[in-house]
DNA sequence: CGCCTTTGACCGGCGC
DNA sequence: GCGCCGGTCAAAGGCG
């Protein structure tokens, strides 16, 4: 039952509020003749949505229903009998007459109505009661003789009382919910600001490299279109590495003379035959970090690049499956034995798009090999379905939260993991953010399954289950969830920030990728947000049975407001351009490597 | 036949 | 300079 009241405050605070959920019970508003009911009538529906989501309560049991048909008298039935669908109709059934819910209720405030109700905060509670029990007293007391009229009373009262408990219970549970939405409406707001702040100082470094990007231009005799910085990682242009082309991306600085060092933001100094990183692109792709820079004074912009470049996202989450499915085409291009870890690594690149320089590696976990990691580095540059939109968008919204958070630790303006924190207050244990590793890394560690339990622990917490089995993510793009707790928050906050955007692109074409691409990069869109919201709210509400996890996830994904439904109503299912390699199994290293441990990845 | 995996080789970075 | 290690390439072979 717990589950089910967390819908209570949701639906009534107006950023959440979809009250469409509660559209399918006309009769539950109708039934409220009186000012005082209508006041209440959220929680009203809000109950009822309850119950017509889920199969009869099991700790408030409503005999009304049966009584209240009793008492229909013939009259009523040609007009008001009802058909109530697939759901306790005590709200249905008590609309029948004025009349009756006017004798119920004199009758309920006989029984224990002065007593009990009117210590009441407000009205809710006694108008609540008197409709529940309305039905059960009043038509016993009808009925029965004086006998069972005692018994049928202190049962009455003794349903009453627990009726009450629980309205009470989730009364506060409603103010608890409500609390934790103000929270995290909260941290979107301050973190929203943050972003603001972030950009408006990013801005201004953009700025000022502009004006020296425009002396290098002229200097290495290119005029490229520029380049701009995006917080987070790198855009996808950079890495145009077709491998056929490129023998080594980093071996010669070779690169340097493909048609794409443009907009890689590299330029070929004629006067010193040497390759010059413009200091108005430091957004360079994956492949960038290859290029050689001999320029000294792009030095700054070169750490920066050299961070956010190699800055990396890091899944850990139970899986028998060699991969998770996160919704992309990947390619496996090769496989070592990594020291310290028995079982080989893979390495994986995006084949959705020729020159895709996403990639990404994937390992057991040396401790626990039910434990399957995952690491994405860079970003598409192709449009993905929603399900591979999904943990691009994690992976660069985490890669930006930890570039821009790294960035302004430098200048000692926030510890990225106080960021961390901040973004996500409940996920202390979920995501973690090294900036000391050798590629600064965000860790999303979804092995520690969120107890929904913990959604009522505390206000500041909130920790997004799976709807799908927690313990094992195969063939569920268990990634692709991800950016409703993680990504999405980000990539709209960067949407959001109206400073970050140009003013010549439409913000729906805005992808989790660099705010100034070129359109053609960006991504597939969430254009249809506000339905594709609802529709995983419902779905997510429909599909659970957890109730509070359900009510918790549509609050995330209203929240971002970017949730794909596909991720949520076919997470159990693999998309139609999902991941390849069924055959992916790791197998004993190859030559590099000391492997003699051959593992099937169970 | 095209796409994929496998796997030996190669390269660069880094520490000693 | 050397060796280790992570990462990548690319030829060879498998598979549908």
């Amino acid at each position: 039952m717990a589950k089910g009241s967390s819908g209570l405050s949701l639906n009534s605070d107006p950023i959440a509020g979809n009250n469409n959920f509660f559209l399918h019970h006309p009769t539950v508003l109708n039934s409220f003749p009186e000012d005082h009911h209508h006041r209440h009538h959220n929680k009203w529906k809000l109950t009822s949505l309850m119950d017509a989501k889920r199969s009869p309560p099991s700790t408030i049991q409503f005999p009304v229903c049966l009584n209240s048909s009793d008492y229909q008298e013939p009259s009523q039935l040609s007009d008001d009998k009802r058909t109530v669908i697939d759901e306790m109709d005590f709200f249905a059934d008590k609309k029948h007459d004025v009349k009756a819910i006017a004798m119920a209720t004199t009758n309920i405030n006989n029984h224990h109505g002065a007593k009990d109700n009117c210590n009441e905060p407000n009205g809710l509670e006694l108008n609540v009661n008197t409709g529940l029990n309305l039905l059960t007293t009043s038509d016993q007391s009808m009925v029965d003789d004086g006998i069972s009229s005692n018994m049928e009373d202190r049962r009455a009262k003794s349903e009453y009382a627990v009726a009450q408990a629980e309205l009470e219970r989730l009364n506060a549970e409603n103010q608890r919910l409500r609390d934790m939405l103000n929270q995290v409406t909260s941290n979107y707001s301050i973190l929203q600001m943050h972003l603001i702040t972030l950009t408006q100082q990013q801005d201004k470094k953009s700025d000022n490299n502009e004006e020296q990007g425009e002396e290098k231009k002229q200097i290495g005799g290119f005029l490229a279109p520029r380049q701009f910085m995006d917080l987070g990682l790198a855009t996808n242009t950079a890495d145009n590495d077709e491998p056929s082309q490129s023998s080594s991306e980093g071996r010669s600085g070779e690169r340097a003379g493909s048609g794409n060092n443009e907009e890689n933001g590299v330029s070929f100094d004629q006067d010193n035959k040497q390759l010059v990183r413009r200091d108005d692109s430091p957004d360079q792709g994956y492949g960038a970090n290859k290029v050689p820079k001999f320029n000294p004074s792009s030095k700054n912009v070169d750490q920066t690049e050299a961070t956010m470049r190699k800055a990396r996202v890091s899944v850990r989450a139970r899986s028998e499956a060699p991969m998770i499915n996160d919704g992309c085409q990947w390619r496996k291009y090769g496989q070592k034995m990594a020291k310290g870890n028995p079982c080989p690594r893979a390495y994986y690149r995006c084949t959705m798009a020729a020159g895709c320089p996403v990639r990404k590696q994937v390992q057991r976990c040396a401790d626990d090999q039910a434990i399957l990691i995952t690491t994405y580095e860079g970003n598409h540059n192709h449009p993905l379905p929603p399900a591979a939109m999904a943990m691009a968008s994690t992976t660069s919204a985490a890669a930006r939260l930890l570039l821009s958070g790294s960035m302004s630790s430098a200048d000692g303006i926030m510890d990225p993991n106080i960021l961390a924190r901040t973004l996500l207050p409940c996920s202390s244990t979920m995501a973690t953010i090294s900036a000391s590793a050798p590629f600064p890394t965000v860790t999303l560690d979804l092995t520690q399954t969120p107890n929904p339990l913990q959604l009522q622990r505390s206000p500041n917490q909130i920790n997004i289950p799976f709807p799908n089995s927690p313990q094992n993510f195969t063939n569920a793009p268990v990634a692709s969830l991800l950016p409703q707790i993680f990504g999405q928050a980000l990539y709209n906050q960067s949407k959001f920030s109206g400073l970050q955007m140009s003013q010549d692109m439409d913000p729906s074409q805005l992808g989790h990728q660099s705010k100034l691409q070129p359109p053609a990069l960006h991504q597939g869109q969430p254009n249809s947000s506000l339905t594709d919201t609802v529709t995983a709210a419902t779905a997510a509400i429909a599909a659970d049975p957890n109730f509070t996890a359900a009510v918790a996830a549509a609050i995330t994904s209203i929240i971002n407001g970017g949730a794909h439904p596909n991720n949520i109503i076919n997470n159990n299912s693999i998309p139609a351009t999902t991941t390849t390699n069924s055959n992916a199994n790791f197998t004993p290293s190859n030559s590099n490597s000391n492997g003699k441990f051959s593992s099937e990845l169970k």
